[in-house]
RNA sequence: GCUAGCGUAGCUCAAUCGGCAGAGCAGUUGAUUUGUAAUCAACAGGUUGUGGGUUCAAGUCCCUCCGCUAGCUCCA
């Protein structure tokens, strides 16, 4: 006698043997035939799985309204995609198929070099085995005998799959549609008529298991979705985040570039993208002196034997510039960070814990050889500027010195509108051996950290092992644009290794006249300015807020008539302290109006005959059109007041 | 770095089977003097990413290098 409970409360017995799509069915007709999936006791099962033949279960039914559902679908079209390749090309060897972020992909090896251009026949053999709406069926067997099985389906990368990742699994599972059959925990759909739109994105390279050591595998990339709106929706969406494209939008828009000659990875901040710059550092600038940091400026290069002592440079040997080699046999490192560098103002003189907490700023300018492949636009760069601090503290001053750095984070944040972020605690991986320090300090450092966010309430805070920097544990700011897209940026770090004995063996003096080791906390909030600003150029589609505007106001005359009181604006606008620009072409003031709005230019003053007689001013905004007719220093004052109060303001 | 794709005017793109490199926007000049998203006209703009090869003939086919894009690996 099985008992089911449904998420209702309501309860079911059963002294058959049942399947989730017989309790469906029991349960009506229409829910029959909805049925995908099931949860038994939270666990995820196929809809024609068995149930235990007695004993007492929670059951939850899975529909297409399921948000685990659109995986499931997922799943089953990477299974109904190799397929279609399997039937269209010769010794496919499979490898993974799993479901991804806002798709899944399948990892094949095979003869045939993919390319889009057989995205459409590929999709044409799905369709019709979608249309053919043959059932999945699951078949388990155990270990020894799937490694036989592979071996005659000639499936190699399964044979080593089940040997190595595998070998100590006794049962495994099959999905069989039609003459495919395939390694899969599942579950799957029951069968393929469910999957309702479907599209294949891209082809790429992927190694096998990640191991860049190992072979590499093409990887077909699609998505799916129960119905074709839904499809389209998201093909929107990807048209919206191409429409953001910081590099589109940053070269429109002359906000930086980059000049292949000079180097790959190498960023110009354009006239216009160094004002978003410079009003960016100012902001953080008057917020760092009012937490009492105290701003230095270093040098670019340093000695190599620095970066050895700090253990930046054996770890990193392979994504920095090489060393400079002088005739004297000096060797230069281009730095690839800011630390040493403060540890050495901090070792400039003896310290006293009067002096502490010390905290060092600065927007220092830093070099990594990143992979050719890795760079993108502003926000993978090899040569960038963080906007970095260091603290030096007593080991009882860190709980309160990380959270100021937490604190200062999110206020940044919200200034600039970015309210949807999570906060990562990036702990040692005890596995990995790629940490410098005993398993005592990390211990000591991930409580530190965990018990101040703890605390403080930060949003989806959880812990992820191996994310550590290598000194040390730290939190890392995860925000989400306007459009959910995810970007790294601020990072908070505690550092219990750089101050050690085997590093740069730092010190204080106490009230006890003894010596002590100071506690090292590495925070950037933005993380680089190249980053943070490429982010936020999609973040506001290239339309910043009045106070990063380049240029704020464009002063416009309706005929060159009013030439001489559109500059006196012009002149009153810069005495104000306000960003200005004028157009004075021989133009109608619709085409101004249009080539204004195309440079997202927050304000048009908008002046004529009329205004040059009253001292009035026509404003203009972006995003709500006319706003009628005001005095000049009104305007001036509305600008002011949204330029002081740094209002984020959006069409949507 | 690896795999695949791409590279034509400042920008967006065209050029059939290998057969005279072209358009719109931007720019310059001239005309027009305009009231809330494009006034009209003329002019100018190119070693088709680089170097080589095949061919009577290469933007187009082949090879090399450089760069870009997507993904993989990496990210102090």
């Amino acid at each position: 006698m099985l008992k089911v409970t449904l998420p209702d409360g309501k309860v079911r017995e059963y002294s058959r043997r049942v399947r989730p799509a017989d309790v469906a069915a029991d349960i009506g007709p229409r829910l029959a035939k909805a049925v995908l999936a099931a949860e038994v006791d939270g666990q995820l099962i196929g809809a024609n799985q068995p149930l235990p033949a007695d004993g007492e279960i929670t059951l939850r039914l899975i529909t297409d309204k399921d948000p685990q559902a659109l995986d499931l679908l997922r799943h089953s079209c990477a299974h109904i995609m190799a397929r279609a390749v399997m039937r269209l090309f010769d010794g496919v060897q499979l490898a993974f198929g799993p479901t991804v972020g806002d798709g899944f992909y399948y990892d094949f090896q095979m003869e045939h070099k993919l390319s889009e251009e057989d995205f459409a026949k590929i999709e044409a053999e799905m369709a019709r085995i979608v249309k053919e709406d043959e059932p999945f069926e699951r078949v388990e067997m155990d270990r020894n005998e799937a490694v036989e099985f592979c071996r005659d389906l000639n499936q190699l990368l399964k044979v080593e799959h089940l040997e190595e990742t595998l070998a100590g699994e006794r049962r495994v599972s099959f999905y069989r549609q039609g003459e495919f059959v395939d390694l899969c925990r599942g579950p799957h759909l029951p069968s393929a008529g469910a999957v309702g739109a479907f599209k294949l994105m891209s082809v790429a390279g992927a190694y096998w298991k990640g191991d860049a050591s190992r072979q590499q595998l093409q990887r077909l990339y699609g998505t799916a979705f129960f119905q074709k709106k839904q499809l389209d929706e998201h093909l929107k969406r990807l048209e919206e985040a191409k429409r953001r494209d910081h590099r589109l939008l940053g070269k429109q828009l002359e906000l930086f570039m980059i000049d292949p000659e000079v180097g790959s990875g190498l960023v110009f901040w354009l006239p216009k993208g160094a004002v978003v710059r410079r009003e960016l550092e100012l902001f953080l600038y008057d917020e760092l002196l009012r937490r009492g940091y105290q701003p230095v400026y270093t040098p670019v290069i340093g000695n190599v034997h620095l970066y050895e002592t700090s253990g930046h440079y054996p770890y990193y040997k392979d994504t920095q510039f090489p060393p400079i080699e002088m005739d004297d046999g000096d060797r230069y490192l281009l730095r690839p960070m800011n630390c040493p560098h403060h540890v050495k103002i901090y070792q400039s003189k003896p310290r006293s814990y009067r002096e502490l907490p010390l905290r060092l700023a600065e927007f220092g300018q830093v070099h990594r050889f990143e992979q050719s492949g890795e760079l993108n636009g502003m926000v993978r760069v090899r040569g960038f500027t963080q906007d970095d601090a260091h603290i030096f503290c007593a080991e009882e001053q860190v709980a309160d010195e990380f959270r100021g750095c937490l604190e200062m984070t999110q206020f940044v944040l919200k200034t600039l509108g970015l309210n949807d972020y999570r906060v990562r605690l990036g702990f040692r991986d005890p596995a990995q051996d790629k940490y410098v320090g005993d398993a005592a300090t990390w211990q000591r450092a991930e409580e530190a950290l965990e018990n101040v966010c703890r605390g403080m309430d930060l949003p989806e805070l959880h812990i992820e092992r191996g994310e550590a920097a290598f000194y040390g544990p730290k939190a890392d700011f995860i925000v989400a644009d306007c459009i959910g897209r995810q970007w790294q940026l601020g990072t908070v770090q505690l550092d219990y290794n750089l101050p050690g004995p085997d590093r740069f063996d730092m010190e204080y003096i106490g009230a006890d006249n003894a010596p002590h080791r100071p506690v090292m906390i590495h925070r950037a909030p933005f993380g680089s300015f190249e980053r943070f600003v490429g982010m936020l150029i999609e973040h506001y589609a290239g339309a910043f807020p009045l106070w990063l505007a380049p240029e704020q106001v464009r002063v416009m005359v309706v005929s060159q008539k009013a030439e001489d009181y559109g500059r006196r604006v012009e002149r009153r606008l810069a005495e104000a302290g306000l960003r200005a620009g004028g157009d004075y072409r021989a133009e109608k003031i619709g085409a101004k109006i249009r080539d204004a709005q195309l440079e997202l230019i927050p304000y048009m003053f908008v002046i004529g005959g009329r205004e040059a007689d009253e001292e009035n001013v026509a404003v203009r905004d972006r995003i709500e059109g006319d706003l009628g007719t005001m005095s000049l220093e009104a305007a001036v004052e509305r600008l002011k007041k949204e330029i002081r109060e740094k209002t984020v303001r959006s069409k949507d």
